[in-house]
DNA sequence: CAGAATCCCATTCGATACTG
DNA sequence: CAGTATCGAATGGGATTCTG
């Protein structure tokens, strides 16, 4: 990012003014060009599920700066991963939303986020936000075993909605304004948040202990919130 | 990276000493951990191919500090990507090599490169480095249809030498000390940097035209050296 | 409250010089 | 060749302030 400041690469020429750049074709290299900096591609993460406001990319990563969080959201846009975008709909506010570009990004992110997960080192009893968890579910379902398997799953999650909706082996989730009673969801996770779902998901914890010891509350077809879990698994470390 | 510093995380409660990490249970967040630095992913890129020494390193990547390169060193070898050996083959040195679980980051690598790669904003004419090259063919090939084809190719780009071998739709590809005539490839393809074989594989300019403009020199079965560039396409770009 | 602008200090980066 | 040492410049991040 930072693409149009004071001296951008000079003529193409490979690097810009103080060599920050790294002069590469390889489209990894620009890939770290464009979302490299810190903060940059958990921006991008939290930006996957749809668009949101400054303050809620602020409250869900917590540790980021008003400053940086301006710096970042200015270079994605110069970079043309994001788009700020003014709505009207609740109250007049602006909202920063991935371009469609930007939402491809979601497959090198799962990627990065699946490597990382089998490092011995990786820690999973972190926080973890309403979306993250959502991506990792894109990430870690079993495409195989989700084949045979069509559902309709409503998550509310630290008061943020979801519903996924699994059919012919994907699984795409998009937000939700109202999980409500009129719901079409067969099931519902409801959990204060992301790693009490994480845990009956991957901790393969049994539901009504995850229901008793962490606040998860699961509503609806519990037969079918059981099969859903068996869907997912972690993958091995390796050293 | 940085793993073991003055104050590593403090009883895992989440953040380093100056909230310099997320302190994220989501994987994405930790691989930034491990390999978000500057530079850091692009040294594992480099090492995608074998061990390389660190002189190589500097030289493949312009623009970095032997005091940086020291640092990330030791901090992937901290995360455990890398792992420094020693070697007395030709002469003695030590050689900084992947790790098993080091090597799984290429899927992550790849589709981070893939996806930057179809923003209008990337410079294609900028230098590749061999194993950049290399990758990117790993990245485009179409595997549908690879599937239809095996051949063995040899390259030897920039005086670094590497065997191709196409089957069953994978295409592995192997560092070769010596691509002598006594080789097994089909056909092999020498110039004398990486741009030059993306022009002829990606840019799809005729094999003769870069052989006359830009050193290519493609030696053995020049019909197979055309079936192989065909299966290679440049993503679309979107906006 | 949303978000931009300013100030300040700690950390990091990169270039150069130097060493075993 | 394989790094260390050092130093000025750039960046990162917290706190505060200003504007709507």
């Amino acid at each position: 990012m930072k693409l149009q400041k004071e001296t951008e690469s000079p003529k193409g020429t490979a690097e810009g003014k103080h060599g920050r750049w790294y002069g590469d074709a390889c489209g990894t290299a620009f890939a770290l060009e464009l979302v490299g900096e810190r903060w940059s591609l958990l921006i991008v993460r939290e930006l996957m599920m749809g668009g949101r406001r400054f303050s809620d990319l602020r409250r869900v990563l917590p540790g980021i700066s008003a400053k940086v969080l301006t710096e970042r959201l200015a270079g994605l846009e110069a970079a043309g991963v994001l788009k700020k975008r003014q709505i009207a709909d609740p109250v007049p506010a602006q909202v920063y939303e991935l371009t469609e570009w930007g939402y491809y990004a979601e497959v090198a992110i799962r990627e990065l986020g699946r490597w990382a997960a089998r490092s011995p080192l990786h820690d999973p009893s972190l926080p973890l936000t309403p979306v993250g968890l959502m991506l990792s579910m894109r990430t870690l379902i079993d495409p195989e075993k989700a084949k045979a398997f069509d559902a309709v799953i409503g998550f509310e999650v630290a008061g943020e909605s979801f519903v996924a909706e699994l059919k012919d082996g994907q699984l795409p989730i998009r937000r939700s304004s109202s999980l409500g009673d009129p719901s079409s969801a067969q099931v519902i996770f409801r959990a204060p948040a992301g790693p009490v779902v994480a845990a009956a998901l991957y901790g393969k914890l049994p539901i009504a202990e995850v229901e008793a010891e962490m606040g998860l509350k699961v509503e609806g077809d519990r037969e079918l919130a059981e099969r859903y879990i068996g869907l997912f698994a972690l993958p091995e470390k390796i050293v």
